[in-house]
DNA sequence: ATCGTAGAGTGGTTGGACCACCTTGGGAGT
DNA sequence: ACTCCCAAGGTGGTCCAACCACTCTACGAT
């Protein structure tokens, strides 16, 4: 009796995840053809087919047509269709997911500061590093991933996967947001340099271990981001007194 | 030219999709069959067939074989299969889920104390009057469903669907792993008595508006569901002071 | 050296057949 | 009249072989 059965989709699925996940198909790098792959393991195109559509939806892969099908980065897959129905099923929810990420990024700040180890604190400065030659550039593009790749840092840095996770798939969904609104403004420098200067004060307080510190700083940041890039009003109606780091 | 196209799999799954939005295909109910619908939009089955493999991905509908295809209730692909393949791929990380639950909970609390209005007042005090009933009752399920209702209602009292989506989705996570969990231990009256007690609390300190006050009521509530359910310590090292209200 | 294009290879689609499974209803046995 | 069983029909699942649509590349004409 065979372990594999290797005649089921999902299956297939799995075989050829763990197949990417132990590197035998690098990302970016083209997969065998369906047909070869359906010879190999003795199994129907179809059923290959099936399996391959799984991936496909979760992410893993993409399918060019005419051309062939491809392995994504694991920052590909990490998660932007979380978001993707949510944001079709509430048309316009920007504030909404500020918010959150208000939250999230206040958070991990903290757990960042509290738990980083000297691995983090390399990733951390050479992130930090890179965000400051980008907004001494010009590039648009690369300025914002370079901010992404620190904030990426920091999620890391918490250590608990459910808020790198978040973290990376939100900020996949608010980069293609921000493309579009940043696409027709003037590249204003003063903005760019408090951008910096916030994200110094939060490195900063990270490495001195000073959570409550990391996550004003983050609270600034995120505010501080919210306002100039997308003019949008906090969300909150500011009922009570802020309450504790998050003010 | 015609609008839909018809011939691909995914004009397939948005025009399914859009049926069953409509209320064409109620909930729980069976599609008609992948053979028919094939001809009644002149498409061949396989593509009928992939189309609902993009919405079985997407947690829409579910296949059964040899029965039929059926429409899942909107709960049910409220996002449980976000966490599925993050669980997957890391295998046990119950704190680091709790971790974030924390986080969100309180959160979520204090928005809901902010921002509920009439209509959250009198669903939060039913949902807390279903919770009391139940676990004045032996059943066990009961006593869960009516919990996690009591959290729903916290989480639409935000009145910010991300908050909602993700609370939702993960305690239909946590719900299949407490059953496990909570499968083989005895009924502890006291142990259920604080449970009530905590959201006693929690409901008094949202209906009065008091946002700091529920933020702790929650951060209380899970830190002991944590240790009482899960015997999992909490995750973070504590090196600096508890910050603000999550202490 | 450059450009165009034919051909090979890839994913996408088709139709039909068959398999595995579930549901149902009617007939056999009580 | 009731119960039980199982055969038939319907459903999703799999397979195959061919063809379509697209992309890439290498070869040949210019």
């Amino acid at each position: 009796m065979e372990t594999h059965d290797a005649g089921r989709p999902d299956s297939i699925a799995r075989r050829l995840e763990r197949a990417i996940q132990k590197g035998q198909f690098a990302p970016g790098s083209r997969l065998p053809s369906e047909r070869d792959l359906a010879q190999r393991w003795q199994a129907s195109r179809s059923i290959v087919r099936e399996g391959i559509s799984m991936l496909v939806a979760k992410g893993l892969l993409s399918r060019r047509h005419g051309s062939g099908t491809y392995v994504n980065a694991p920052s590909d897959h990490f998660g932007a269709e979380v978001w993707a129905d949510m944001s079709r099923r509430y048309p316009d929810l920007p504030a909404d997911f500020f918010e959150f990420r208000h939250m999230l990024e206040c958070r991990a700040a903290e757990l960042a500061a509290e738990r980083h180890d000297a691995g983090d604190r390399k990733r951390l400065q050479a992130a930090q590093a890179a965000v400051d030659a980008a907004f001494r550039g010009g590039d648009r593009e690369l300025q914002m991933r370079t901010d992404i790749a620190f904030h990426h840092a920091i999620a890391e840095a918490t250590h608990n996967p459910v808020f790198a996770y978040l973290m990376i798939s939100l900020h996949k969904l608010l980069h293609d947001h921000m493309q579009l609104t940043l696409a027709g403004t003037t590249p204003r420098s003063e903005v760019f340099r408090h951008v910096v200067a916030q994200h110094r004060r939060l490195l900063d307080s990270i490495l001195a271990r000073d959570a409550v510190e990391a996550g004003r700083a983050a609270a600034a940041h995120i505010d501080f981001v919210r306002v100039r890039m997308n003019h949008l009003p906090p969300r909150r109606p500011m009922t009570a007194a802020p309450s504790g780091t998050r003010g």
